[in-house]
DNA sequence: ATGAAAGCGCTAACAC
DNA sequence: GTGTTAGCGCTTTCAT
């Protein structure tokens, strides 16, 4: 591989001036700049991230630490990620959490011992219930899905347990009066989701009924079978709301197969605009997250936290929209 | 940031008993090694994985290009290549092509820059056709999805044709007199499928109309207009087949529009066994990419790859499976 | 078995 | 405006 001292060697001029050219500082005269710039060219050169990196003690990459990849809404984050670190000139490496925090752990290391410029980061539970640990690593962060509390961190979320709220009542109000629910356990989603599905219910004055809500793994083959215990009851719900997309799929399934009528028979209302939620007969009612303009604006702050790292934090906290489709409109 | 001096004057030692210590060296006085593991913990050090990559020329992450995150096929990829890479103690960097060559040009050069240990790579068309260039970059590399000719390196694809001629063919099978196709423009994956199944109709003695084939960029919305396009004509297709899960996506949200019953008026059926395509009604008769298996393998082989950059390159072909449901089964 | 020192490729402080 | 050189943190050769 071609190096400075090469190029430098071939134009006549030190490693040094190279260096201001290639950097585009002044203070080089116009035809030893034009010259360097030749050789360059002809060299094929190309610096050295690495030891760019190792002298200047910081790098162009930035971290995305989502707990799914598979899970639709952080595939629409990881896009505008990418989308607006590129524009600025930065590369995104990409890891899973599976909601476990010694992955979790592992990988903030990682970057940190790879000298990441910052981290967009969705935290595993543990993680937000002892945020310090976190920061104490001293990297630019922002952690988008999950609100952190009395820290010190920027922080982009959508309002998870008024959106929640939003789609329960919405089926109270159209006559459902034994609503499941079926929520991502381990995270703190979840648990927001829950509580404004409760909060719901208080509100309308009905009785919640622990029976029919499940805490399990958010993957379809849980929601799947989530939903089938939850059909098996003998008193059965005539409206499910699932906390993802993926746990959606797996209830549909069951639905489906135990061939019951929605929204006659039983409701269905899910987290998560996806592109097939209404393509599936009837058309799901949803709650729509917006996952792209999170991701954009997380990394925006990103950036502006690399740029100033003693600028002053904030909380953003973005909408749900209740997007009413055929899946929970039989009543009424 | 605690560094490999600081150890060494705390123990006592010098910076090279430090550096065998934490790399689990021979040669050095159990005693000893017991005293820097101690100040190891004690200060909490951990090595600069970007001094050390400097110093060995290597780093232990690997590449994926992909030409789109948010298709599904690519996703389940990079699931599994995450997974290997891991497990062999190596990350990932995970880069959007949109099936540009300048992007992926400009990736390419990247991880080079980056001293990148490896590159799984699926190519836009250009780069296929004039692989030698980035076969210069003498990076280790697994090419997938695309099948590149007399080249040496390791690749591992599915059967595009075959695949796409099973399905074409059972659609003639089933009565179906009019077979439009929607195809990934720009890909060589797209150019593989159009090839599969104007191979189908020839064999079945069945003209192919050149009014019933699109190519567009794999997205839902161009999936939509192309479709809608299609059942505008006046002699409509009564069936359709979509070169991905996007495009199909796009196709089932204009056939709904437009009110026509499948499989009865049109047969729709498409690459990708989407966790979607049994959720729709009718179910989708799909051709399932084993893309888990597909990523694990080439990731399997990138190891080996960096291992040894002599070893004899492989070209590794799996098949697509045919998986017949209802939205292809009215005739007969 | 251990240490001193060179050097990976680059940037920037300092000298001229 | 340009060159010399130190040094980022690490590994490894070569002495001892």
């Amino acid at each position: 591989m071609t190096k400075i001292k090469d190029v430098a060697l071939a134009a006549g001029v030190s490693t040094a001036t190279v260096s201001r050219v290639i950097a585009n500082k002044p203070h080089v005269r116009e035809e030893i700049r034009q010259r360097v710039l030749a050789v360059v060219d002809q060299l094929g050169y190309r610096p050295n991230l690495v030891a760019r990196n190792l002298r200047e003690q910081k790098s162009k990459i930035i971290g995305l630490i989502v707990s799914d990849i598979q899970n639709p809404f952080f595939r629409y984050i990881s896009r505008s990620v990418e989308d607006v670190a590129h524009k600025n000139g930065f590369s995104v490496i990409l890891c899973n959490n599976d909601e476990d925090p010694l992955k979790e752990k592992m990988y903030l290391q990682l970057m940190q011992d790879q000298n990441i410029a910052g981290i967009i980061l969705s935290p595993t539970r543990q993680a937000v219930s002892k945020f310090e640990t976190i920061l104490k690593l001293n990297i630019p962060m922002v952690v988008i899905d999950r609100r952190i509390h009395n820290v010190e961190v920027d922080n982009i979320c959508i309002d998870n347990v008024s959106s929640s709220f939003k789609v329960t009542q919405h089926l109270v109000e159209k006559g459902y009066q034994r609503i499941g629910g079926i929520f991502g356990k381990d995270s703190i989603t979840g648990q927001e989701r829950y509580e404004g599905y409760l909060n719901a219910l208080k509100d309308s004055g009905m009785k919640s009924h622990s029976e029919l809500v499940k805490f399990v793994a958010p993957r379809e083959e849980t929601g799947y079978q989530a939903t089938l215990k939850l059909l098996q009851l003998a008193n059965k719900p005539d409206a499910l709301f699932t906390s993802n997309s993926l746990l959606a799929a797996g209830a549909l399934r069951a639905i489906q197969e135990k061939k019951l009528a929605i929204p006659e028979q039983i409701a269905l209302t899910t987290f998560d605009d996806t592109s097939w939620a209404r393509l599936v007969t009837p058309p799901l009612t949803v709650i729509d997250q917006p996952a792209y303009e999170i991701g954009q604006t997380a990394t925006e702050l990103l950036m502006q936290r690399i740029d100033d790292p003693s600028r002053s934090t904030r909380e953003i906290t973005l909408n749900g929209k209740l997007i009413i489709r055929q899946s929970s409109t039989f009543h009424s």
